[in-house]
This record gives structure tokens, C-alpha cells and sequence, in this order.
DNA sequence: ACTGTAACCTGCAGGC
DNA sequence: TGCCTGCAGGTTACAG
């Protein structure tokens, strides 16, 4: 699914379409994970933000002379996507929509449904736990070389688990865990690291985070942005989708195993625990 | 509190 | 061509 520089490049394009609208009506297919869809209606759309791989949508709306707040949140899963239809769709995997009140519609498509939709009060994230426990954003500056490094040193699991999280750091997914480790010659297995090499994990992922959105995201099935585009960053990857091909740095062979139950390409050679 | 694992879904590519 | 298997970018509930 879209992690961090696809949430954003999506988040970008969908800013400009919907703000300032208001929401007459939501519907969902009927499944608890998009039901909530419908709690959106009648308000009026703020802000379009991101935390880590999360769409938040701040919404108001004037209720006997007072203003009601609430924020709608979508993750978008493994296959999630949204885009403005001019018309209804019979469209099968369009898992929730939203009649905005200039007659577009606000869709969000989701084949596997692994995709989510929350409305909730302003930072209420109690009914979805990795938002609630949620790390730092990785460009945050308060996050530094030092804070990294203690985050890192309070568990034990593999270092690639410790980034799939979301606790130490928002927004990396399988994708660009892989990438971050292979630029910083971090094994995924590795447990402990040192401070120095906590500061240049954190570098590498600032860079290859900064590239992908430089580049639109990474498509390699159903990312697509609103307008339908689908991102460039596929062709900067050096690691993720390699294995069985030869490391960009030292010409070895990378490999694939399972690390936290996905599948984690590495370099053997260059990347040590 | 922490860690690891199964489960939730559907489509698609590859092997026979 | 058709069937079967394994695989895919994530989060959550639950067991130990």
C-alpha cells in the first residue's frame, strides 16, 4: 500500500479539490471498516493533513449557533485510492464516496479492503492504535540523531520491525524499510545499533523519503495519485524488488527472506548487523 | 508491557 | 486453456 510519499503526493493533489466543500452525503459499502463514511455528512471540509501513512481530513460544521468539530481519517491499506468522479460510478470496489456539494464526488476505491475509514473527534485516535501510537514524522526536527537512537534501543525485535511499526518513526513502509537499510548498510536483522549508525539510518531514510516524493511515489500495481498518474520512484529503487540481482554498491548478489513476516531484500555483503 | 503470529481480502503471475 | 499455488506496498486482535 501507499506509505509516506504516496500519502503525501496524494494528500497534495486531493488539498486543492476539496477544501473549502461541503460533504452533503456519505455512503459505504457495508463492512465496519468504511461504515463511518456517512458520519462525514454536512460538514465542510477545512484542511487535508497527513500523519505518517493517514489521511486526516479536518472538518466543521455550525450546529445551533455553535461549531461542531471532527476529523475524517483514511488509510488507504495495501490497494487503497481516492479521486473526484463527476458522476456516479458502479464501480465494485469503491468502498466508500462522498457527494461534495459543487456535484463532484469524493471516491475511495480499495480492492483488498485492508484500507480504513474513521470519523472521530479532533485527535481522538483512541479506535485506531498505530495512529494513537504513532512515532515522529521522519522531517521533524525535533526528531534528531540522538532521540532516534534511544527509540531504537528500547526494543530488541529486528531493526526492519522496529521501522514497520510506525512507533520510532511515522510512515515507512516495506518499500522504503528495504531502501533505508540498503543506503545505510544496516542488516534488517540487525537488533542493536550504534548511535552513529542510528544517525546515518536516519539520514538514508530522510534521503530516499525526499527522493520518492521528489518523484511522485512508487507505483507497482494500484498507486495512483487523484488524477489518475501513477508515480516514478520504481525506477530509483536499488534494493526493494532486486533479489537475485546484483547490489548497486559491491556487484553481490542480493537475497530475500521473511523479517516480520514480510518479504525483506538486502545485500549480504554490505549490509551488517 | 512487549513480542511474535494469524487474520483480514482480492487479483494476478507462474507452474503444471 | 484451466486449475492451483503463492505472493503483494498494512494494520489489528490475540496468545504467550
Amino acid at each position: 500500500m501507499p506509505e509516506l510519499p504516496e500519502v503525501e503526493s496524494i494528500r497534495c493533489q486531493l488539498e486543492p479539490l476539496i477544501t473549502g466543500k461541503t460533504i452533503i452525503k456519505g455512503h459505504s459499502f457495508p463492512s465496519k471498516k468504511f461504515s463511518q463514511a456517512k458520519l462525514a455528512s454536512g460538514f465542510h471540509v477545512q484542511t487535508v493533513k497527513r500523519r505518517g501513512k493517514y489521511l486526516l481530513i479536518n472538518l466543521d460544521k455550525e450546529l445551533g449557533g455553535k461549531i461542531k468539530l471532527k476529523e475524517l481519517i483514511i488509510h488507504l491499506g495495501m490497494t487503497g485510492s481516492v479521486s473526484i468522479a463527476k458522476e456516479k460510478t458502479d464501480d465494485p470496489y469503491v468502498r466508500a464516496q462522498w457527494q461534495l456539494n459543487d456535484g463532484q464526488i469524493l471516491l475511495f476505491r480499495d480492492i483488498r479492503r485492508f484500507g480504513r475509514i474513521a470519523v472521530v473527534n479532533p485527535n481522538d485516535y483512541k479506535s485506531l492504535p498505530t495512529l494513537n501510537n504513532i512515532g515522529p514524522e521522519p522531517f521533524d526536527p525535533n526528531l534528531t540523531a540522538a532521540s532516534f537512537h534511544k527509540s531504537l534501543s528500547s526494543s530488541r525485535s529486528h531493526i526492519k520491525t522496529k521501522l514497520l511499526s510506525q512507533r520510532i518513526i511515522a510512515g515507512l513502509g516495506n518499500i522504503y524499510a528495504d531502501e533505508s537499510l540498503w543506503r545505510s548498510h544496516i542488516s534488517p536483522v540487525a537488533r542493536r545499533i550504534g548511535k552513529d549508525r542510528s544517525e546515518s539510518l536516519l539520514i538514508s531514510i530522510r534521503e530516499v523519503l525526499s527522493e520518492a516524493i521528489k518523484n511522485g511515489g512508487t507505483t507497482f500495481r494500484d498507486y495512483r495519485t487523484p488524477d489518475g498518474l501513477t508515480g516514478k520512484n520504481q525506477h530509483n529503487l536499488d534494493c526493494y524488488g532486486r533479489a537475485g540481482k546484483a547490489c548497486n554498491k559491491c556487484s553481490s548478489i542480493l537475497k530475500n527472506r521473511i523479517v516480520g513476516q514480510r518479504s525483506t531484500t538486502w545485500c549480504p555483503q554490505c549490509q551488517i548487523s
